[in-house]
DNA sequence: GAAAAGGAAGTAACCCGATT
DNA sequence: AATCGGGTTACTTCCTTTTC
């Protein structure tokens, strides 16, 4: 059936059951004082109903069923419903009434939307699932050739976006994150049949952006809770938002309230979310205002929302309708320089009052629409941690990036530039048994400059494309390979990058061929197809 | 030889029921 | 509603082993 006509049947049981709930029937859960009453959550096919569990709600509910089921013509099948009880329930009476509702008992320990329903104290194994995800997913790709942009483009899309339903509302543990990281790299430097190889970079490495050296792979567990914290702000009548507010923060704002007493596991997420939406976050202000003047966020251009005060006195009780003109919507500026040091009033009477904004609302300044973004916030917080591990690798990597070569190419310069190609040089650095002499003329050393520039083969198909005029003066000036090419690609012709690019990523191809397959190019032609490409 | 993985032990955090 | 404590679980740190 199509989604559309099951949301509509839906509405008629969502009716059904309201209509009965106002009667007294059936009585919903409330999980705090002041929470609203929860009878009934609604998913496309799966309906999850609550309360109490007395005989009479439960012949009452069965009573509503069977009506349902007559008016719209679905039949409910009891044999895939389950039915799950509260603790304090005891057994008999749990069976007498799944007995009487024809449904299995449940634990709680199953899965719904492939998340855990009950989370509960050994967290390692409940999302340990996500491994084997991840695992099934890296196998069935196993055995299929990928180029490294391939599996760029695999990890980015597929792999990382395995665990991101789960991340939305949950921190994933460092545990079982360290086994993702090391299961990502594992599959990025291993080969076709194997996740074995030599892993050249540590994983964070590879999170770098790819201005600073990196490829670009991110971690937005943080930022994905925080988008929920951000919801739970701004849409303050969605149930969930109900729900939490009335449990956790009932007189204060989201923002300034403490982790409170038994709190589930969700708030703890949503909790810690806090500190990153202060980072982000600022308050428009409306007509009447309720924003506390020293715990919310609503300055401009400011880091930090704690300042220094000349009258200390009660300012932590003051609001922003406090120091401003009643009736108009503008700053009581005597008022502000009597209360703040000269720098803060100023930054003060920087933030706009605006007309069209009738209530306080949050808004999120990294983004032009003011609305909260993922990605915006994982660069926010990146910014922030900079002076931690993070460091950007020396290197002109936005011009590597931009040449107009196929990314596969690229991808190979960024392994010469980033010194984890597997030349013979570098395998026997790393303790790995093999000749240490080039493949192809035995001559010499095979390091990278001679593959690219030294052995023969490479050389002639240099002058074949008509591209030695541009390395030969180069060859001299540089002794690195790496200052060399990136001498090449900032030249200001990007197609002649992009065509130096394409023939080192040829070259490289053919050695390997000639290596694994002993398939062998001639030069000339090697030079044709790059020209063409 | 270096980096990653594994292990052990001590400490902090957490869950959950009991208590008032 | 809030606090407390017992028993687990997770995190940290340091060290050794393994792997390439």
């Amino acid at each position: 059936m199509s989604p559309y006509l099951f949301v509509l049947v839906a509405e008629g049981l969502s009716a059904l059951i309201n209509i009965v709930v106002s009667k007294g029937d059936i009585h919903g859960i409330q999980i705090f004082r002041g929470t609203p009453k929860v009878s009934h959550l609604l998913f496309t096919g799966d309906y999850f109903l609550f309360y109490r569990a007395t005989l009479t709600e439960v012949t009452n509910l069965m009573g509503l069923l069977r009506s349902y089921a007559e008016a719209s013509g679905q039949e409910i099948n009891m044999t895939k419903s389950e039915v799950f009880f509260s603790h304090n329930i005891c057994r008999p009476a749990r069976e007498d009434m799944a007995c009487i509702m024809g449904v299995h008992q449940v634990l709680g320990t199953s899965m719904y939307l492939r998340l855990p329903s009950i989370i509960g104290r050994s967290k390692k194994a409940n999302f340990a699932f996500i491994k084997d995800h991840l695992l099934k997913k890296i196998n069935s790709w196993r055995g299929r050739s990928l180029s490294k942009a391939g599996k760029e483009v695999m990890t980015k899309l597929v792999l990382q976006a395995i665990p991101s339903y789960i991340m939305s509302d949950s921190v994933i543990l460092d545990d079982i994150m360290k086994d993702i990281k090391k299961m990502l790299n594992c599959f990025w430097w291993g080969g076709i049949n194997t996740n074995k190889g030599v892993m050249w970079l540590a994983w964070e490495k590879l999170m770098y952006s790819k201005k600073e050296g990196g490829l670009g792979f991110r971690d937005f567990n943080m930022d994905m809770v925080t988008k929920q914290g951000f919801h739970m702000m701004t849409k303050p009548k969605m149930l969930v938002s109900k729900v939490f507010k009335a449990r956790y923060y009932p007189r204060s704002s989201f923002l300034e309230v403490s982790l409170g007493n038994n709190p589930s596991f969700v708030w703890r997420t949503l909790w810690r979310s806090r500190k990153f939406l202060t980072l982000g976050c600022r308050w428009s202000i409306g007509d009447v205002s309720r924003i506390k003047v020293m715990s919310e966020p609503w300055l401009r251009g400011m880091n930090k929302v704690a300042w220094e005060v000349l009258k200390g006195k009660c300012v932590y009780d003051i609001n922003v309708d406090n120091v401003r003109l009643t009736n108009v919507k503008q700053w009581d500026v005597q008022e502000i320089r009597d209360v703040f040091t000269h720098d803060v009033a100023n930054d003060i009477l920087k933030v706009p009052l605006l007309e069209d904004v009738l209530e306080d609302s949050m808004v999120w300044k990294e983004e032009q629409n003011e609305v909260y973004r993922v990605k915006s916030s994982y660069w926010l917080l990146r910014s922030f941690q900079t002076n931690r591990l993070i460091c950007r690798e020396e290197g002109d990597w936005g011009s590597l990036w931009n040449i107009k070569a196929p990314p596969r190419a690229k991808h190979l310069l960024w392994r010469i530039f980033r010194g984890c190609l597997p030349t013979r040089k570098k395998l026997r650095q790393h303790f790995v048994q093999c000749t240490p002499n080039c493949q192809l003329c035995e001559n010499s050393e095979e390091d990278e400059c001679h593959v690219f520039f030294g052995c023969g083969t490479t050389n002639q198909s240099w002058r074949e494309t008509g591209l030695y005029s541009n390395i030969e003066p180069c060859l001299n000036n540089f002794s690195d390979v790496n200052a060399l090419i990136l001498d090449i690609c900032s030249i200001k012709d990007m197609r002649n990058a992009g065509r130096v690019a394409v023939l080192i990523w040829m070259i490289w191809n053919n050695r390997n061929n000639a290596i694994w397959n002993n398939d062998r190019e001639e030069a000339s032609k090697l030079g044709m197809q790059a020209y063409h490409t």
